[in-house]
RNA sequence: GGGGGAAUUCCCGAGCGGCCAAAGGGGGCAGACUGUAAAUCUGUUGUCAGUGACUUCGGUGGUCCGAAUCCACCUUCCCCCA
């Protein structure tokens, strides 16, 4: 199968800028493109793997990735999909988080011998001379056209600076120079980055008169059109310290049934023929494919030993009567224990299960506590320090469980 | 630069001197039902303590027995005019 029939039928195409060109280029040509990531947090997270999965297809089909790190446009902030400006970050901070993503990236995309490219775009944007650059730049961009283009859209109703508004200037530039100097004539992104790329494809033609091309991908949604990726914690990050495997895997584990076979395909390297077999299921069976979506996914991002484990591990919790060697664990000292007893509130507290006493009481009242194979009913009930000796297995409604041990 | 308006608990959004820890919705959490799904229904959603206390309504001061509500100044944001 072609590469592009694979992006297609994976159902990660967007929108492109000329999608015979393309095709034809993917298929028979070996080209330079490049895919930006504004480093605005210490890890990559979900969307940034699609971006890195599309790389790792293309490098495998014999192209040329470039990732380009907005070490520069970082600096000014994407107004993209964002209702509100977002926080400033400092360089230093921008510095870390670039180092951050090369290495998460390295795991996936082939660096060795100028088989792909790393830069970071405040190689040339730091040094850009206001007047020069908006001599060079600013009359090929019409103000009234940015406006009107969708990244904006949300922002006329809630206000969108003049900083932020560079943003898509800045980006177009990133474009044109990797044109000049890498022979660099794609790029690639996110839906969201639409009228971005299309920015620099039009700078690319109006100061060369040659032709560039973009592409978007898919946004990861799910049936209701609503980003997925994101928890009440924030992101799903890849980083293992951010999300631990386990929680990770249940993310995927838990997917609306409507979403399952688009997450295999955006997501996984499954083969497609697979796939289509799983999405024959119905029903309960559904389950079977969350489950191997949940271990295919964890596997490219945590390798096949953390994968097994928080296979492992959710099988033995929901399976079994909910102990796993492998789950969250607080240790208990002995300076916990007043007359060598503990209250279930303040083991519930001490472990973070819940935020306050009051939220612990509240679990314990609506009967969503249940210490071993008995649901707590008694706010106030403890436990003796010799009882727990062993450890004991706290379940937080149905999924979330959390063993405590006592040291000596 | 001139004029007008706004800032409320996770979010949106009521409240406009005591009955306000603050309506309603969203979201979250828990229970029932289930398939570790969705939908639905129920409960709950500041902190600490079992009648109560304490800290909250952009910030700082003030008026008052009493303020989210009134006054002054400050900060930020929006709108109209330039």
């Amino acid at each position: 199968m072609s590469l592009f029939s694979e992006f297609r039928d994976r159902e990660l195409l967007a929108q492109m800028t000329n999608e015979a060109e393309i095709e034809r280029i993917l298929n028979n040509e070996k080209i330079t493109f490049y895919i930006g990531f504004d480093p605005t947090a210490d890890s990559l997270h979900i969307g940034h793997f699609i971006q890195m999965k599309i790389m790792a297809h293309m490098q495998r089909a014999g192209h040329r990735p470039i990732a380009i790190f907005g070490g520069g446009t970082a600096l000014i902030g994407d107004p993209s999909g964002k209702s509100d400006m977002r926080k400033m970050l400092t360089k230093e901070t921008i510095a870390h988080n670039i180092e951050c993503f090369k290495e998460q990236m390295s795991k996936f995309i082939d660096i060795s011998e100028g088989k792909a490219l790393f830069i970071n775009n405040a190689d040339w944007l730091y040094n850009l001379n206001y007047i020069d650059f908006l001599r060079d730049i600013g009359p090929h961009f019409s103000v009234n056209r940015m406006l009107s283009a969708e990244c904006y859209k949300s922002r006329m109703e809630n206000g969108l600076t003049f900083l932020e508004f560079n943003y898509m200037i800045m980006q177009s530039y990133d474009f044109y120079r990797l044109f000049l100097d890498c022979g660099c004539r794609l790029q690639f992104g996110g839906d969201d980055q639409w009228s971005n790329i299309i920015g620099g494809v039009e700078l690319i033609r109006r100061k060369t008169g040659k032709e560039a091309y973009g592409m978007t991908f898919r946004l990861l949604t799910n049936s209701e059109g609503k980003k997925m990726g994101k928890t009440e914690k924030g992101a799903v990050w890849l980083d293992g310290k951010k999300t631990p495997p386990y929680e990770f895997y249940q993310y995927w584990r838990n997917v609306d049934d409507n979403d399952v076979i688009r997450c295999m395909k955006m997501l996984t390297f499954m083969p497609l023929d697979e796939i289509a077999g799983y999405a024959q299921l119905t029903g309960s069976g559904l389950n079977e494919a969350k489950e191997r979506l949940a271990y295919e996914v964890t596997l490219l991002i945590h390798g096949k030993e953390e994968a097994d484990r928080a296979q492992t591990s959710a099988k033995q919790l929901f399976a079994g009567g909910g102990v796993s060697e492998d789950m969250p664990t607080t240790e208990l000292s002995q300076s916990d224990f007043t007359d060598g007893k503990i209250s279930v509130v303040e083991m519930l507290v001490l472990s973070k299960i819940a935020p306050s006493k009051g939220e612990a009481k509240r679990l314990i009242t609506q009967g969503g506590i249940t210490a071993g194979d008995e649901v707590i009913t008694a706010f106030d009930y403890s436990f003796a320090s010799k009882d727990i000796e062993n450890g004991i297995v706290i379940k937080k409604g149905k999924k979330i469980y959390h063993r405590f041990i006592v040291s000596d």
